[in-house]
DNA sequence: CATTGACAGACCGACCGTCGGTCTGCTAAA
DNA sequence: TTTAGCAGACCGACGGTCGGTCTGTCAATG
């Protein structure tokens, strides 16, 4: 008998691994970054490293994944309880991703900086392309029942999905531009509302509800990020 | 005195290693060509390229604000010509958008699978963020004259701006998912159509225009690519 | 007015450090 | 006895640097 593989220890060796590049990519950037500096976290070797994965971009994919995990898993709760409205589930997600944000203010302050970097354009690129196929998914299913409920109003459940899926994530990174200059001192909060309030304009009226019923972001939250 | 800088020789023999650049990017993509390979479609030295560029991150931000450039030249015309109501001046930059492309189609074939490879995240990213930018102003015009004029109906035309220039930037992302998987064969036609009425309804509704009076790409166009 | 020296622009290419990735080999679990 | 699970020496490519060369330009000099 030869040896056999233990997936589960495998995996939490290989989770180490990924636990040390996350950490990396929100401190250096997925491009500053190098294999030595895992290693180094970990006291590991080279062998070990691609022992578990077969290249840097590997690695990344893994980071990228599980990254996506955690936005879901924000969203599981309001899509798993029975009994809710359309309008009430779309509420509570975008609620619980700013709470979500809220929640750990300083954690996003300290990986702004070189999320936002050029060494970290392809771990952008990925995540986003990977959140909208699973938002997508989710927000297709809240639309058919909106339709079938008679709250929303859409031709086609599925196509609209994509353009709100556009449009939320318009939002995330547009708020993160207002959050920069806001910070440099080159735009007013007046300003960053004004923003937000177009957003919620524009997609009340894709889904074809009333004005002024929807908001992106509350003012308190405005407030903590903008003031 | 000492020997003087002539700007326009200068000008010139930067421009041939934008050109090169330019090219590397469209085929082999900006992580993927090294400084060496544009040495040597220019018989240049390494001396000669450090000369008129401080990093290889400095050739791609010039060829980024070329394409940029190349974008905007596009949208010149019924943006200078007098008399042009709002809904016609966004038209005609819709549609020269697609002609563009239909016009190059051979070139944006070849050109297709390096663009979208992991390779250029960084050019996509720059050249979304410039081309995001200078649209912003060249919509929020077009905003403010189709709300004066009463064509359109939006609260806050340059806020209004940044939800659709984001709007568009993700029809032409989708655009290209959607002929990846329909050259795989994964889609029908139908549902690319489906998609970009989609597309079109919310334009629709945020600009405050009747509804099926506005198409993002016309028929012949989708036939073209997706057929 | 012709000559020359000073100096900056425009390169050249050997060289260096870094970094992703490979390869050989050892050890212990099965 | 076989193979998972490593260890770490090593490789080659790549971005960038650096000392040096050649040439055009002009001011001072004789």
């Amino acid at each position: 008998m030869a040896r056999t593989l233990n997936p589960q220890s495998h995996a939490v060796k290989r989770d180490a691994f990924v636990d040390v590049g996350q950490r990396l990519i929100q401190t250096k950037g997925y491009e500053a970054f190098t294999v030595q500096d895992v290693l180094d976290e970990l006291d590991a070797s080279k062998g070990a490293f691609y022992h578990y994965f077969g290249s840097k971009a590997d690695l990344l994919e893994a980071v990228v994944e599980r990254m996506a995990d955690a936005v879901e898993i924000t969203w599981a709760d309001p899509m798993s309880r029975p009994g809710l409205s359309a309008r009430e589930r779309l509420e509570a997600v975008f609620a619980l991703t700013a709470q979500w944000k809220n929640a750990r203010r300083e954690l996003v302050l300290g990986v702004l900086d070189a999320w936002m970097s050029d060494h970290n354009a392809i771990v952008r690129d990925k995540l986003r392309a990977l959140v909208a196929s699973r938002m997508t998914t989710l927000l297709t299913a809240i639309l058919r029942q909106g339709v079938a409920d008679g709250d929303f109003s859409v031709t086609d459940p599925e196509a609209s999905a994509h353009v709100i899926v556009g449009l939320v994530q318009t939002v995330q990174e547009r708020a993160g531009e207002l959050f920069v200059a806001r910070q440099d001192g080159r735009i007013e909060k007046a300003e960053v509302s004004r923003t937000f309030e177009a957003f919620a304009e524009a997609f009340e009226r894709i889904v074809g509800l009333s004005p002024h019923t929807v908001r992106f972001v509350d003012p308190q939250t405005i407030d903590l990020w903008f003031s």
